[in-house]
Parts: C-alpha cells; sequence; structure tokens
DNA sequence: ATATATACCTTGACATTCTGGGTATACGGG
DNA sequence: CCCGTATACCCAGAATGTCAAGGTATATAT
C-alpha cells in the first residue's frame, strides 16, 4: 500500500555508514544517499533527523555545530566507538539475514 | 536495542512466498520458516496472525477451514491471483533494494 | 490422568517511518 | 535591491508493523 521505499530498520546502518567516512551534517548526509544510490534510496528529512536524534541519544554518533563550504551553519555528526562497533554488527546482521531472505526466495 | 530477527517489510513477502508452494494453516507456515532457514528466521505469532488478516484483507490470500493430517481443525490459508502479482512484485522490489544496500554497505 | 504438541487468537506497548508542514539564511539573476 | 532557489534545520501527528505475553481448545501418547 506505501510506497515505502526503505527496508525499515536499515536506516540507521545507512547513516553510519555515510558516516564512517568522516563527518557529516544531516542535509549531507541525505543528498549522499541520492547521489550514491542514483536515487534509489531516497530518506524522508522527516526519517532522518529523528533517526539522528535517537542515534546520538544511543551514543553512536556526536554532534557539533559548524559551517558548510557553502557558508551555511550545520550540525555536524560523526561516528563514536560505540557507533564504528554498531556499524560493524549492523552491518554483519544485515549481510547474514539478506542472505536467509535471499535464499528463502529462491527455493523452488 | 530490540532483538528483531525480522527485517521489517519482509513478513508479507516471505508469507506469500511459503504459500507459493500450495494450501498452509499459519501454524504450518511458522513451522516453516523454521525449517526452511534453520532457525534463523523466527515468526512470532503475534506477528504473523495478524499479517494473515491484513493479507486476506487486501486480497492476496483466500481461507478455509479444514483438517491437518493430525486431525486438528485449522485455517488454510491459499495464494490468490492478486496474491500471485504481488508476491512477484515484492520479490523483484526485494531485490533490488536489497542490491542496493548491499552496493551501499560495499564501497570503501 | 496428564503432559506435550498442535492450532488458533487478542491486547497493549513500542519503535520506526512518513506526510506535510514550518523557519531561516546564502547566493545569483534581474 | 528584490526575489527565487538551494541549503539547512526542525516538529507534530498519523499510520504501520512487530513483539511480548498472555489466553483457549483439542488430539495424542504416556
Amino acid at each position: 500500500m506505501t510506497k515505502n521505499e526503505l527496508l525499515q530498520g536499515t536506516l540507521d546502518m545507512l547513516i553510519l555508514k555515510a558516516l564512517s567516512r568522516g563527518p557529516l551534517h544531516g542535509y549531507a548526509i541525505a543528498r549522499w544517499f541520492e547521489r550514491a544510490t542514483d536515487d534509489a534510496l531516497r530518506v524522508e528529512e522527516g526519517s532522518l533527523y529523528p533517526a539522528l536524534y535517537r542515534m546520538e541519544a544511543r551514543g553512536w554518533i556526536a554532534s557539533k555545530w559548524g559551517v558548510t563550504d557553502r557558508k551555511r551553519n550545520a550540525k555536524f555528526y560523526e561516528l563514536t566507538k560505540i557507533g564504528r562497533q554498531q556499524l560493524e554488527a549492523e552491518t554483519s546482521s544485515w549481510a547474514h539475514l539478506s542472505s536467509v531472505i535471499s535464499r528463502v526466495m529462491q527455493m523452488a
């Protein structure tokens, strides 16, 4: 029914992945998704910002206000040590689960 | 936080897949998942039965009371034509999305 | 008689996501 | 100088899906 473009549960992982290459602000994360996936994955801001808050509350990421190259104020997020561990955990969990599901879906 | 074993959004597809080989009742679907995935995917009954209701309400599956080989009354579900189309749609959507995500997660 | 497996179902809580807004500033074209 | 667009943040409310934790009932074997 809902044209949900995103697999629920993968947003956190994808954000962690985006930040694994260095600090980014929210808007830049959304842009990165679009470029990295040729628009196949679109992150709504109404999902993105709440996700950033809860991830910060859980200690996976830390934020700091700064200025972009466009001279705009922006909140930059970066991975914490815990966040890096979380990324690893979610990555391996994703690899496992998605392969199990793919296998089931290929059964005769 | 939650030890969520299931990727949200895939349950319907997996149920459709289970039924694609022939009619099954709810309990048998749960058993099938466990056997087919070596316990890697477990479907809680509190998720399964509501899922069956909404899928029937959407016309993807149809139900009929019958008797199992254990002589128990059970509600057997089978795919409708729409359900078969839905299975195809979700299968291809899954293939696409999971490959996009996997690709992103493998980026340097 | 009773334990176990089979089979169905419900309620309430919870987390995640989307829709559809809103605010403010930098910059370029006219 | 004015205005449109892109940049950048945010929120409230609703919908949805899932789970936890129960409950009922019957067949079968011990």
